[in-house]
DNA sequence: CGTACGTTTGATCTTTCTCAATAATGGTGG
DNA sequence: CCACCATTATTGAGAAAGATCAAACGTACG
């Protein structure tokens, strides 16, 4: 791995183009590395932070709790900002933790904000970035409105295999997808019994190599079919998704 | 009404500050005024907008179709613009059309985004407003996994309550808030049967004025605590949604 | 090796959907 | 202003997806 924020420049890159200077802009960030472990707590509801976090190890989430239970809201992979939305609006109604141990990078807040507001490409990077977001949940919302449990949690496996690819950890879906039944269930509004009696039926039907811990998709083309998988949404620039 | 552009302006400023010059370029900008029917397309899914629509009278709302029905995603009342992300990205993933009958006002998406760059508090705005879009979109999926149905019906109408209050608009919702049961279905993920029969329970239990086309809230207080209604999601600056 | 955490399984219960029939409503043209 | 048509609401009965509860089973890690 050459610069840690090498991986936040790929993820902006696959919405919006930056020239050469962009990012070295990025790359010159003043940033602090942190190692967390799962469950660990990056943004707490209520705060106002002054920071941007990166993930580049592991996976984290975006929650929300009412009394009736936790419901993840957005993950986050490897190269992708946790909280680009406090540029806009200081506060956050939602926190954010990590799902499984790894690591991030601690960017301050203003220096962010100076460099988009210098370098116009990445204030657009920014932007694209938010409704990427935006526009993930909006689909999100679709798979909870009208997809049942299977297509639920099929769909969630393609949406994570494209976005990990883009960033060029295909191997780390490939071997498998470090999330427990339960954080599956808060992400998808189910329970973590029916989270595993599904993975069980996609384990028995070849869709899934494992359906312990890492689990793997073996059937990518049945899989998209059987969920209506179609990675636009994602409005990842090129390919649809590459 | 003074100037047609006035709400968008409002709608802005309930997020982030304009000075008198941003609120000129706005008023501004060149846009043409539009009367559509309900069920009206102001935006198709494919399709790569060259225009910003906003909504002046009445509701939009955004649409994703699968096999098993279509969820709209997003709601739009009036004030509100409909397709900023596409000063981000070009295409769509979803249509927008109209869920009454109503007013819109089109603006040349070029020139809104030079407007953008000359004036960076409207930039601001405009990264508020997609940042605030995002946020709304979250608090649906928290409604969608992990409340019942009947605090997913209560909660959207506390939420139209506060949006259309933020434009000056609450006597609308007093008056009652114009959609059928298959609408809010189609918002709620839920059966427009069972959306009747829930409103119905509301009347009965006085939560609610008619369950007929205009609903009207009767008791804000106690629907907010029945549904657990926090309106900070909304990000208003001031008051939390005044 | 034992403890804590996660998974699996089965039985049962609820919420919400589905289907189908009937009743309102609202807008339109005569 | 009324009759008609299309759309939307209401109601009831039955079915289903998913939740809940509780127990047993694995497995990783100290």
């Amino acid at each position: 791995m050459t610069h840690p924020l090498q991986s936040l420049v790929r993820y902006f890159e696959a919405r919006s183009p930056l020239s050469d200077d962009d990012r070295r802009a990025i790359a010159g960030l003043p940033h602090s590395i942190n190692a967390l472990r799962g469950g660990d707590v990056t943004l707490r509801a209520g705060d106002a932070p002054e920071t941007c976090v990166v993930v580049l190890k592991g996976f984290a989430g975006r929650q929300r709790q009412t009394e009736q239970g936790r419901q993840i809201v957005s993950i986050h992979v490897p190269g992708e900002p946790t909280n680009l939305q406090h540029l806009a609006f200081p506060t956050s109604a939602s926190s954010v933790r990590m799902l499984t141990a790894g690591v991030v990078a601690v960017i301050p807040a203003r220096e962010f904000s100076d460099v988009a507001s210098s370098h116009p490409a990445i204030g657009q990077a920014i932007l694209a970035s938010i409704a990427a977001e935006a526009s993930i949940a909006r689909e999100w919302l679709l798979s909870m409105g009208r997809r049942d449990a299977s297509q639920r949690i099929g769909h969630l496996l393609c949406e994570l295999a494209i976005r990990l690819k883009s960033q060029g950890l295909a191997d780390l879906f490939a071997h498998g997808l470090p999330l427990k039944h339960n954080q599956l269930a808060d992400i998808l509004g189910l329970t973590p019994v029916h989270v595993g009696r599904i993975l069980k039926r996609f384990a028995a039907d070849g869709l899934v190599a494992n359906r312990k811990q890492p689990i793997a998709l073996t059937d990518w083309n049945r899989m998209c079919r059987e969920c209506g998988f179609d990675p636009a949404y994602l409005h990842f620039t090129g390919t649809g998704g590459a």
